[in-house]
DNA sequence: ACTACTTTCTCCACTCACAGGACAAAGGCG
DNA sequence: CGCCTTTGTCCTGTGAGTGGAGAAAGTAGT
C-alpha cells in the first residue's frame, strides 16, 4: 500500500482531516454542518483531499429522507505507531487513522540501558506488529519518553531517570529508521492527552493528569493544548516538598513526594513492612515472589489488608495534600489520575479526593471532578498517535 | 472631546492599534515592517482606522535618505480609566491611548464596605483626575478586584475577603456609571498584566506573578495570556499548605501559607515579637504608632533590627518553598514578586531564592530569574488599562 | 543647480478565496 | 405519479489581498 504523502494544504483540509479522525466516516453535508464553510467551498476542499489520497469516498449512506450521500473517510490504508517508553517497561500499539488501537504490545525493559538498546527492541516490536498484518508500514509514530523533552527537536533534555537520554536525537533518529514522521513527548503529556482524546477528559478544555508509576508526574492542559512549561519540565510534581524537612529523596533533598509515594516508593515500604511482620499477606508474596511491586500490595490490599491499606491510605494522602495545592494553584476543570497504581482503585483515589475536598478552597473545588484514568495502558499509546496525528494533520 | 465610538473592523486593524499602543506613533512603513502586509493593503487599513478618528496622522517625521514619513499615532484624546481596589487601599489612574499614566491617586479604603460605597469613592476620584484637566471623559475604564471574577461576565464570585461583592455586577453597573466599556478582573492578573506590558515581564511567555499584599495570590501567564482557571480562582496560592498541621488558619485549615506570611501575617507577628520584647525597635514604633504594618517591619530591617530581618526570612523561607513547588509544576521562565510587601526588598528576594533555587528541579530553575516587580503600585492601574485597551482594539 | 539614488506613499490591475443561488441527482411519501 | 426533502455540483459575483508602476519628497555628490 501506498504511505501517505501529502499534507493538507491549508487550515480547511487540516480541520477536516481532524473530523474524520475524530468522529469517523461524515457525509460532505454532515461535515459542512462543521465546519462553516459554503457547501460549495466545502467541495472543493473534499475534492483536494480525495485527489491527494489522504480521504476516500467509499459508499453511499442510508438515505435521511432524500439524496443519499457519499461517505467521506480517512484514508483506510492510514496507520499509526504508538510508543510509550516506561521506566520499567514499553508499550508500542499501531492505530488506524481514527486512532483505534488495531494492536498493542507490552514488554518489560529498562530504559537505563540507553536510547540504542531500547530502540532496538522496538523497532523489533514495531515489526512484530507488521508482521501480523495490521500494517504494512507506518505514515507516522509517536514517542513517549519518561522524562523531560524539548519537544519542537524531540529531544530528551537532562532526564534524571535516564541520563544516557540526555540530547539523544530521538525524533531525528527513529525518523530515519522507520521512514516516516515522528514526534516526541513526555510520557505523562501523552497520557494526558490519551484521556483527552478517548477518555475521561474528552469534554475537558483545562484539566490535570496526574500520573503515578515509577515516579509520579502530572500532564496539564490547558485550553485542550498540552502545557509544557518553558524548558519541557511542566508537570514534573515528584519532587515538590511534601513534608519539610520530611525523609531524605535520591535527589538530594528532603521530604519530595516521590519519597513518599510512588510505585518504587511503595514496593519499598511494603518490602519494609513485611520484613517487620507487620502484615503476613505481604510477607507471604513477599516469599513467593523473591520481592513485592505495588501490584502485590494492590492485591493484599484487595485481600483486606490492613497494613497495605494503610500504606495506600497515607500514600494517598500525601499525594492529595500536592495535589490540593495544584487545585488551588492551577484551578482545573478535572483532575485525572492514572499510570500504574490505578490498580490500587478507589482507597487510594478516596484519600486523594479527601485531602482536595478538605484543603483546597470551595470555589476551586466545588464542581471539580477527580477520577481514575479509563484507558489504563493504553493512554499513553493512543495520546501518541494522536500526537503525530496532530502534527500530520496540520498545513505543511 | 468626542470619545472613543469606533472599534477596529477587522484583525488587521486591532493588530495596527495594538503596535501603535505598544510601540508609539510610526510611520506606515514602519507598520508595514511588522504586520506582513502588501504596502497597498497596509495603506487601506490605516486609512479606515483615520476616517474613524481611532487614530491621526500628525505630522511628518525627520527624513531617514528619503520622503519623509506621515507620522501615525493613536487618538491623542483617548484616555483610559485604571482602577486598582485592594483590601486596604484603593488606586485610580488616567493613562492616553499609549497607557502612559498621566495622573494617579491612592486613597485608603475598606473594601469589607461593599460595592456601592466603594464604587462611590472611586468615582469621586476618577471625577478629581477629570477636573485636574487630565481627561474629559474615559474611553474605557479596567478594574481590579482582590478575589476571584468571572471574568466574562466581570462579576465577583465567592470573594473571601469581600463576601458583599458576591455576584454583585461590577462590570455592568461601572459601565452604567462611568459610561464606557469597562473590564473586571483580579488584581493580581492585572500586576502580571502590568508588568508584563511595561514592567520586568515585558518579554516573557510564561511567568508568575506572586503578589504579596494583604494576602497572597500569584498571577499566571500562559503564552502571554493570562490564566484564569475554570472557575477564575486559577493563582489562589494563599491557603496552599506551607506545612502540613501547621498553624490554624482563618480559613479553617492548619498550616495554610497566609498563616505564615502575608502583610497581615507580618503584622501580627511583629506585634506579638514587640509585646514579648524581642525587639526595642519594633517595640518603639508599637509605642508610636499604635500599630504595626509591614511597612513598620521593613523600617526595621533596614535600621538593622535582627527580630525584623528574621521574621521576613522566615515568611520568605516559607513562601519560597511553596513557590518552589509552583515552579516545578509549572515551569515558568521568569517569576516577579510584587505587592505591597516589596518594600521588604532583598532580605526576602533573597529568601524566596535561596528556597527555589534549592528545592525545585535544576532543568527548571537553571535559568530562571526571580526579580522584584519594577512598576510599584502602578502595576495594577497600568494592567487595568492595558485590560481594557486590550478589549477595545478587538474586532467588535 | 542638476543628476542619481533612496525612501515613502498611492494607484491600478490581476488573482484567489469564498459565498450564495440555481440546478441536477436521488431518494421518500401520500 | 407528483411533491417534497436532502445531497451534491456548477457558476457567477464580490471583496480581500498582492505586486508592480510610478508619483512625491527627500539626501548626497558633482
Amino acid at each position: 500500500m501506498r504511505r501517505m504523502t501529502a499534507r493538507p494544504a491549508n487550515t480547511h483540509q487540516a480541520r477536516l482531516l481532524r473530523l474524520l479522525r475524530d468522529g469517523g466516516p461524515n457525509s460532505r453535508a454532515q461535515l459542512g454542518d462543521q465546519v462553516d464553510l459554503s457547501r460549495s467551498k466545502l467541495a472543493v476542499e473534499v475534492e483536494r483531499l480525495l485527489e491527494t489520497g489522504l480521504v476516500v469516498a467509499d459508499g453511499l449512506a442510508a438515505s435521511r429522507g432524500g439524496r443519499r450521500s457519499h461517505n467521506i473517510r480517512l484514508a483506510p490504508g492510514l496507520r499509526f505507531l504508538g510508543v510509550d517508553i516506561g521506566a520499567t517497561s514499553v508499550d508500542v500499539a499501531v492505530t488506524n487513522a481514527e486512532l483505534e488501537v488495531l494492536g498493542h504490545i507490552n514488554q518489560p525493559l529498562d530504559v537505563r540501558e540507553g536510547p540504542v538498546a531500547v530502540f532496538e527492541q522496538v523497532l523489533a516490536m514495531a515489526a512484530k506488529l507488521k508482521a501480523s498484518g495490521l500494517a504494512d508500514g507506518f505514515d507516522g509514530a509517536g514517542i513517549g519518553v519518561p522524562g523531560p523533552v524539548r519537544f519542537p527537536e524531540g529531544i530528551p533534555v537532562a532526564p534524571p531517570i535516564m541520563p544516557g537520554w540526555d540530547g539523544f536525537p530521538v525524533r531525528e533518529a527513529l525518523s530515519q529508521e522507520l521512514g516516516c514522521p515522528v514526534m516526541v513527548d513526555n510520557d505523562v503529556n501523552l497520557m494526558a492527552t490519551g484521556e483527552q482524546h478517548a477518555g475521561v477528559a474528552r469534554s475537558a478544555g483545562d484539566f490535570l493528569c496526574v500520573k503515578i508509576g515509577t515516579g509520579i508526574g502530572c500532564g496539564i492542559v490547558v485550553g485542550g493544548e498540552v502545557y509544557r512549561g518553558t524548558t519541557g519540565s511542566a508537570g514534573d510534581i515528584g519532587h515538590i516538598v511534601a513534608v519539610p524537612d520530611g525523609r531524605p529523596c535520591a535527589c538530594g533533598n528532603r521530604g519530595c513526594l516521590e519519597a513518599y509515594f510512588s510505585g518504587a516508593a511503595l514496593a519499598r515500604d511494603a518490602t519494609e513492612a513485611a520484613q517487620q511482620g507487620l502484615s503476613a499477606e505481604l510477607a507471604n508474596r513477599l516469599e513467593t515472589n523473591g520481592s513485592l511491586s505495588a501490584a502485590d500490595v494492590a492485591a493484599a490490599a484487595a485481600a483486606g489488608d490492613a497494613t497495605a491499606l494503610d500504606l495506600i491510605r497515607e500514600g494517598g494522602n500525601r499525594t492529595g495534600q500536592v495535589i490540593a495545592g495544584l487545585v488551588s494553584f492551577f484551578n482545573p476543570g478535572l483532575v485525572v489520575i492514572g499510570g500504574g497504581v490505578t490498580g490500587l482503585g478507589h482507597t487510594l483515589l478516596a484519600a486523594i479526593r479527601t485531602q482536595v475536598y478538605r484543603q483546597s478552597l470551595p470555589l476551586a473545588t466545588g464542581n471539580l471532578p477527580i477520577v481514575l484514568g479509563e484507558l489504563g495502558p493504553a493512554a499513553g499509546v493512543i495520546g501518541a498517535a494522536r500526537l503525530i496525528s496532530d502534527h500530520l494533520f496540520s498545513p505543511a
